[in-house]
DNA sequence: AAAACATGATAGTTTTGCTATCGAAAAAAC
DNA sequence: GTTTTTTCGATAGCAAAACTATCATGTTTT
């Protein structure tokens, strides 16, 4: 089977669609392996250019600046998150099972489904844990949201609320839990890495501490919620 | 009772104590508010210098970069919180009123203590909120890591810990819950605020139904680990 | 073949982030 | 009570970041 994805980031993100042409794809495809490899706030598009043998000019035709360009590789990251999600809980009819796929999902523990959009997943992923917060933690904020710019995080923030309402329909901070769930998702493994006293979940790349503590909280205050379901 | 915080940033964060003269206090007390006002990416020391009427380079004579200082701010912060934390618990004998007390400060429900640090604990609060993760969230984490400059939230987060251990010995992920807690409590009224469908907790700056959250998934998790101690 | 568009090449602006120097005034040491 | 050290103001300057503008050239579309 071959899927593909047709979800497209906001027309709004680019000021042209980088998919359209060689250049966009470049830009795209080495921005990213270069943002991962200096971080975002080492990042310029004059680095980028020289990376790629092209103009800074070029760059800003596609992008406006580089908060925008993080932006659009997160979409990508929710994008592909929200659609590993909804395909692989397809088969699943227990509401705990998909609770605990889902939480495989986002703790970057289930296999990646094909796709064709040639980014470097793991690069991906590793810049949503250090990156995805300064994309909203900014004075500009409200404008940007405005835009719609965050409706993939909050629609998959959203449907793993709705996840959470099936399980236990009575329980009223569905969507607390799943953005907590996410953040942590991010956070409690960048800690594991770099700030050890702050978590539990080990610094060896074993993700199965990550899944149980996120197991643990959300199914214990769930099944608080539940009668007798557990 | 006159209590009084003797507990002072590392030294190595700036170049010279700020607090030894009227300079250095007023960098830091404008500098609070100018953040504050505009945020940490629009915030540079010569539009603070031109706030209080000194020269660029005399406030690089108290602080290394803006950085630095952002971090100074936050260590005064997370002293604050954890200096509230022991006197608030003090003559609590209980750990679940102990860990209802602790969440209650985080939530920044609890009364302010005295201090006599002149600092805005409004702006400071709202500055941990939007702002703190950019300290760690760097390339370079592992080599303030090294200066010791995150020891202040790492006690405090291991102080929280131990408020877990002491409640439920038994659960394995007590510093990833503090994390958590530490984390939410800032993000969660922030989202409130800016991002309301990644919530529940309302953004009538009513802090009532964050504690209730916090509550709700602290002691769900650790009253599985807990035997008929609720 | 003409019109439209994308990119390269070059240049230039403003702001940020930071360092250096020098003299006057204020504080500390003697 | 004056020397010595420290602090700060004042001015300068530099490299990088974050853009914007223009024009020519090549490449597609029509």
């Amino acid at each position: 089977m071959n899927l593909r994805f047709t979800i497209r980031p906001n027309d709004k993100l680019a000021l042209r669609d980088p998919e359209s042409s060689e250049l966009g794809r470049k830009i795209v495809r080495q921005g990213l392996i270069l943002m991962h490899r200096i971080g975002y706030e080492h990042f310029t598009f004059r680095k980028l250019a020289a990376e790629i043998e092209t103009k800074e000019a070029s760059i800003y035709r596609y992008f406006e600046n580089k908060h925008r360009f993080l932006l659009y590789l997160l979409t990508w990251h929710w994008n592909i998150l929200e659609y590993t999600v909804i395909v692989s809980l397809r088969n699943l009819d227990d509401s705990s099972e998909k609770i605990r796929a889902l939480i495989r999902i986002v703790a970057n523990n289930a296999p990646d489904l094909d796709d064709e959009t040639g980014l470097d997943r793991n690069a991906l992923h590793e810049i949503a844990m250090a990156e995805s917060s300064k994309v909203y933690l900014i004075k500009e904020v409200d404008e940007v949201n405005r835009e719609q710019l965050f409706k993939p995080y909050k629609d998959l923030c959203g449907r793993i609320a709705g996840l959470f309402g099936e399980y236990a329909p009575s329980y009223p901070y569905p969507r607390s839990l799943a953005s907590t769930v996410l953040e942590m998702a991010q956070l409690q493994p960048y800690f594991a890495q770099h700030l050890p006293a702050l978590t539990d979940v080990g610094k060896d790349g074993d993700p199965e501490k990550l899944i149980s503590f996120l197991e643990s909280f959300v199914f214990s205050v769930l099944d608080k919620h539940t009668s007798g379901k557990k």
